[in-house]
Parts: C-alpha cells; structure tokens; sequence
DNA sequence: GAAGCATATTTTGTCGATATTTATTGATTT
DNA sequence: AAATCAATAAATATCGACAAAATATGCTTC
C-alpha cells in the first residue's frame, strides 16, 4: 500500500539543486548573494559540472539569475515583486482552487484532512526555532493538498513555483516578532470552507490569507531596509 | 537613444540553450524524442558540459525532463496537456492585458501599432514556407507588445513560457492545410479594441483567439494520431 | 591626491578523459 | 519458444585541468 518514495539514489547535480534550492528559500543564500562556483563546490561537497547543473536548473525557478560571463546570483528581493509574487500567487492557488474543490474526491478529502491535522498538531504547540521548519513543510502540505485535485498540470505547477518564492519572503519576516495576525484560525476557516466545498469563500479566505503574508513580508523588508 | 541590444558574445551554453529551444518549439526535436549528448555535441557543435547546462534550463522552461541516471528528453505532447496549456495562457494574458490596457502609456502604444503592422505586412502576403517563421516571429512580437505595459514581472514571465508551449502546439499543427479561419481579421480586431482600451472586448477576443489555436492544434494531435 | 594604464589575481566557462550506471546482445537453460 | 543470466556495448554523470574573461592591484604620470 505504500511504493518507494524515490530511490534514494540521487545524482549529485540533483543533491546540490535540493541543497541551494533550501538554502535560497530560507535565506541561508541571501538575495543578491554571488554565487562563486569554488565556494559552492567546498560547502556542497560536489564538482564544478554538477554545481553549475543546479544553477543552471535553478535559473529556470527564477531563483537565480546569470549574467553572461560574470557568473550567477541569488534572485533580489524588493516591495514591488513581493507584492507581484503575491498577487499570482493569488491568482493561482484561486484558480486551482475552484478546480480542485469542484472535482476533489474521497481521496483528497482525505489528503486535505489529514495534512490540515498534522499542521494543526504543530501550530498550538509552543514554538521552538527548530521546529519552526517543520511547521513550515507542514504548511506546504496542507496548501498543496488543497489544490492538489485540480487537473490542471500548468496551473499546479505554475503554483508551486510562485509558491516557492513567496515562501522565501515568509522566511525573510520570520526574524521580525509575531505580527499579531492568528495564522491557525485562518487555517481554520480555509479548512472549514475547502471541505463544504464553498469555492466562493475558500477563495475570499485564501486571498487574504496571501494579502496577510504579503504585508508582513513587506514590513520585514522596511524594516531591513532601515537596518542599514 | 538606442542601447546595444546584446553583446554579441554568447557563452557556448547560452548558444545551445536558444538553438536547441528553437529546435523543441519547431519540432525539429519532435516530442518524447531522446537527447543524447553524444548525439547533441555534434549537432551543435558544443561539449558536453554546456550542452548538459544549457538542457538543464531547458527543465526550467518544462520543454525537456529529466529522468535520474537516464538522461533527458523532450516533453512530450497530449491532447489534454494543449488544452491546460490554452487555459493557462488564457488565465496569464489575459490578466496582463487589463493591466496593459489600463496604464499603457504613449510608448506602449506606439510599440503596439508598430509591431501590428509589421504583422500585417507579411500576413496579407502569400506565404511561401520560408517566411512562415517570419511571420511566427512577428506574431509573438504583436502579442508581446500588447502585455507590455503589465507592471507584473512574474506575469509576464510565466506568460512568456506558457506562450513558448503554446507555440510549439502551433508548429505541430502548421503541417495540415489551412483551418479555415481568419487569423488576419482576428488581429485586427484584437488590436482595434486594444488601441480603444476596451479591455472586456479584448480579453473576450483574445480568449477566442487562442481558444481557436488550442483547437486547431487538437484536431492536428487526433490526424496525427491516426497516421500512425 | 586623482586618473589612467599595465600587470597580477581571481573567476568563469570549456574541454577531454574516466568511473558508474543503464541498455543490449546472445548464449544457456527450462 | 520463453525466460534467465552473464558479457558486452552504450550512455550518463562526474572529475581535474585549462583557456578566456573579468576584477582587483599597484605603478606611473599629471
């Protein structure tokens, strides 16, 4: 009843792609940080071929940016593509939303109530720093199952990857305190709504519930901004 | 007033890269087809390291996959996959015209009205089979121009790839004769409402516009079918 | 002390060769 | 004839070294 999640064999340009991948979203590569391959080969234990595979691959997430002959970087933050991320990001999950809400069948219901349950676990609990993380994975699964019933492969993946970057900029304003909005009853009512099925208020609940990351993320970055 | 476009040095990464794009979305390199190094290296006249970087972006634009310790090939083609790709292009360009529509500025529509005739030109002319590609270029220039005036990015950008998929479907369907429709007439009154900001009559155009491409491509993908 | 220019250093991008894994072939057995 | 398995061939992924380009350094001149 359960296959092999993936041969544990993974290429080292695969490894490293996960590995930077990580460590651009949770801001352990900085925005506009310079990628130098000698670097990167020491912290990631990988040659230059494989290393340059996963930047190379990373270019298309939009994560990093190369300019010819002068090497890669880290994609930059700024106010104005946070709100850009957060507005597509809207305008996807929305959509996928509608989808899967229509067609989802005993299966995602399923899916939906068991990841919303394993993130609520985490979210009364107090949080510690590293558990913090796994709140964080828990959060994308409970996002992901929700969509996850929509046929539409693009708009899926398309999500995800817009998904990735607002999440980059979640992390970015986790250093700044508790931004006194209550994340677990938001969660809630998205739940509450996805399983009546009520499309027109999971999509109301679900915009703001981005709105809100936007905002906070926005101040996060005024606030860096003044740090300097 | 005029800025080199692009330093004419490419890195041999960057050339395999835009050579071998060209090649998927003109089914030069048909869908499924394998892409073995060995094979590409000649053709293109690269090593093998920046051939492997330049189809490791091409994973990015989802035109080639990989699969661990097998190589890479080119996305394959379904009937289910153009009509996402036609939603999804819908859903993005249409978006990005409201925007365009609403904050285009003089310079917008100067670029609008000039790559609209340009697409004029060769349309009334009779095609021979080699200026079919000038006129595909031409057309993607008109349907950049009219979003261009979106402030989104991330809009833009994942239109921009959809686009590509989109493409590569029209290709696929330029072999059958003619599908007795009336491109020319179809941008010329996308682009009379444009110009007259009518963003409901546009978007409702351009909806029918690509719907009637998803189409054409469907009908192709089902002969095609059969001559097997 | 600032500006210009040649030199040194670093970094990027590329090549050719090689280890490792997958695919194929053909002999051998049931 | 179908299936099994070893041997062979092919293809993938990786390495270490190198050439070309960019950046940094220091020297000269004004």
């Amino acid at each position: 009843m359960n296959f092999v999640e993936d041969q544990g064999f993974m290429t080292d340009a695969e490894l490293a792609y996960a590995a930077i991948h990580h460590d651009i979203i949770h801001n352990r590569l900085p925005p506009g940080h310079k990628l130098k391959v000698a670097e990167l080969r020491e912290t990631y234990k990988v040659g230059s071929a494989p290393l340059r595979e996963a930047l190379s691959r990373l270019i298309g997430d939009r994560l990093v940016v190369q300019q010819s002959q002068r090497g890669f970087r880290v994609k930059q933050t700024s106010a104005e593509d946070v709100q850009d991320v957060g507005r597509v990001r809207v305008m996807l999950e929305c959509e996928a939303l509608r989808d899967s809400l229509a067609k989802g069948d005993d299966e995602w219901e399923a899916r939906v109530v068991a990841s919303y349950h394993r993130l609520s676990l985490v979210e009364r609990r107090e949080r510690d720093e590293e558990q913090l993380d796994e709140l964080e994975a828990r959060n994308t699964d409970f996002h992901e199952a929700l969509v996850s019933a929509s046929p539409s492969w693009w708009l899926l993946e398309l999500r995800r990857q817009v998904y990735a970057h607002h999440e980059r900029y979640r992390y970015l304003s986790r250093t700044t305190g508790g931004s006194g909005r209550d994340t677990p009853a938001e969660h809630a009512a998205i739940f509450d709504a996805a399983i009546r099925r009520d499309a027109k208020t999971t999509c109301a609940l679900m915009t703001k519930h981005i709105d809100l990351t936007t905002d906070t993320a926005l101040h996060a970055l005024a606030d860096q901004a003044k740090g300097d």
